[in-house]
DNA sequence: ATATGTTGTGCAAAGGATTGCATAAAATAT
DNA sequence: ATATTTTATGCAATCCTTTGCACAACATAT
């Protein structure tokens, strides 16, 4: 069984209050003499006492907790987030509970609430990116929240994410460098934030590369491996295949490996790839693979300093951070010339 | 803000038990007419009412929160192994907390601390590993836990773990049955059980082969890529280098192929790699990396289970399963005839 | 001798939900 | 008309910690 402060309290003969005050080395402070101070702490040691977190935070109104949900906790990109995360919550006296929606709008929204059941201090979330009513109702609530990854274009509310746009730019003005015109883009869940602004990127490369969008070459939607897989399948048996490959995150360029592997299409020599994302594994790969790194500490490192700030100072304006994604070439890429 | 049963009492004009009861679908059961609960039901639904775990969990004994600890959550295995627990939980209607231990002793012990201030219902841990007074002391609070991946021989507690023993084996016999003798296996953490399991296999392979021991191949010491590479140069730089190179997880594989590549040795022509644990991307790297598959799944679902039967029966003997790995042949193993 | 300050500690409320026990009112039985 | 059930609900304690306020005892100042 578990002690309380009472038994404390029984076992030394003083006042309950006395006990708490010493635990939390305020004896000092209340002038609580040395020989009181030591028993308790003697006591306290003996009986391996321990605070009670749930009578600690009702009484208090905070819990030092933050929620934090992540749409695949498998995936490696979110993995290394929510290290990243945790290990800055720690630094600053956080602890943290994470959910996996499962990319699931509503395994997001239940985890949700029954994060704010359990008192959260405030939220860090990854979300599905569909819909963002339950991400207003906690903003309603007053509580601390900050989105990292996806965001809403018209929800005030922080946000950590990398520039997208800028990320597929660099991807694709990579590609029309080496030769390529004829490049596909296997997207992730649609209507996502992340999705769309990735889309967005290629698109706008494309126009001003005065290369003609080409409907047929825009395909998938979930940025797990499956699609990848589906998705390269039916790009190789277009009349006019693709030249090159854009992914939409690593997981769906996993699964375009596969299904290359599979009808001996050879990368680069019978087809390009490049990915947004850039797992550890990326350059261990067969080939090497050519990627669009997002900087997941500095995201982690502003996703908390941002939260912490708006715990402390939660009338300060809202701020959407865009960071610089990277381009890491490698082998999956081949220079092609021109036909025409 | 948030409301209490206190604010709903206040505005239907009842006690705050009748909230609590209707609340709690128990109508019924206590006879509250349909026109009370209605009435309650409604207010509750437009004040937004959200019980306070806090306050439930302190009343009750009990939060319904399950404590997971793992030592590198950016680790494949094991973020498919919360991955799959977290899935499994849900089910039976627990929720959990997840902790990163980041193969540190004392930030595992700090960790466990902290859950059990948080007043979990159970734990479920993939100890660092190297001592277990802190797991003992878990079960002295008669708190149920389970240990998975990674247990102690001479700990009575619950525990999944696959067959390391027998995965080493497996590993080894088919190198060996390819031709090589000459086999470095580059260890994880030392003195945890996962790394000496798979050692002892390791070597009852090699001595039922008639293969003498060389304990220049036996190195490294950490689960971490940069082990891996480390100690692959060091081995390549032998008098006699290894023909094959076993490596005890996923990650010192990923370090062994980037010293590889850098040394412009090539895998399998000029060294077979083969790997304890086949995360996803293991299909697709250059090689294909043969592995040995750790069935997580199974291990998430056996874990559950044996922590529910313990929660619902505390008395019950401990168990200890071991479940079977599986050896994935893939292309980084070469065929080398012996050249006595 | 009275006023003022310091030292060391305790009382009791509050935080929100749960639950065993009690009970008033209405219904049914004898 | 009285006794017994049933219906519908409330009271108050409990879980454990924190904290504002109070206060007794003693010391020091005037």
């Amino acid at each position: 069984m578990s002690y309380t402060l009472k038994d404390i309290a029984k076992k030394t003969g003083v006042s309950i209050s006395t006990v708490s005050r010493v635990l939390h080395d305020d004896s000092k402070k209340y002038k609580i003499s040395d020989e009181t101070t030591a028993r308790i702490k003697s006591v306290a040691k003996d009986l391996g006492y321990r605070v009670n977190a749930l009578a600690r935070g009702l009484r208090q109104q905070k819990t030092s907790e933050i929620g934090i949900v992540v749409p695949d906790i498998s995936n490696p990109f979110f993995s290394e987030v929510v290290k990243n995360l945790a290990t800055e919550l720690r630094k600053k006296g956080y602890n943290f509970i994470v959910y996996d929606s499962d990319e699931d709008l509503n395994i997001e929204i239940s985890g949700i609430k029954s994060l704010l059941e359990k008192r959260v201090d405030g939220f860090i979330i990854a979300p599905v990116g569909q819909d963002y009513n339950h991400i207003n109702r906690i903003k309603d609530l007053e509580i601390p929240i900050v989105l990292v990854d996806r965001c809403f274009d018209d929800l005030n509310v922080d946000s950590v994410s990398v520039d997208n746009v800028k990320g597929s730019l660099l991807a694709i003005n990579y590609l029309i460098k080496e030769g390529h015109s004829r490049i596909a883009f296997i997207q992730g869940l649609s209507e996502t934030y992340a999705n769309e602004t990735r889309l967005q990127g290629y698109k706008i490369a494309l126009q001003k590369a005065g290369i003609t969008i080409d409907d047929q070459l825009i395909v998938g939607d979930d940025f797990r491996a499956f699609n990848g897989y589906l998705k390269t399948k039916s790009l190789l048996g277009l009349s006019v295949p693709p030249t090159a490959i854009f992914t939409a995150g690593d997981l769906i360029a996993l699964g375009t490996l596969e299904a290359c592997r599979e009808s001996n299409i050879r990368i680069p020599q019978d087809l390009s790839l490049i990915t947004f994302d850039d797992p550890v594994f990326a350059p261990y790969l067969s080939p090497a693979l050519s990627a669009i790194e997002q900087p997941i500490l500095k995201i982690a490192e502003m996703a908390v300093a941002m939260l912490y700030n708006r715990i402390k100072n939660p009338g300060d304006e809202c701020r959407r951070i865009l960071l610089e994604p990277k381009l890491n070439i490698r082998n999956s890429v081949a220079h092609i010339v021109s036909n025409i």
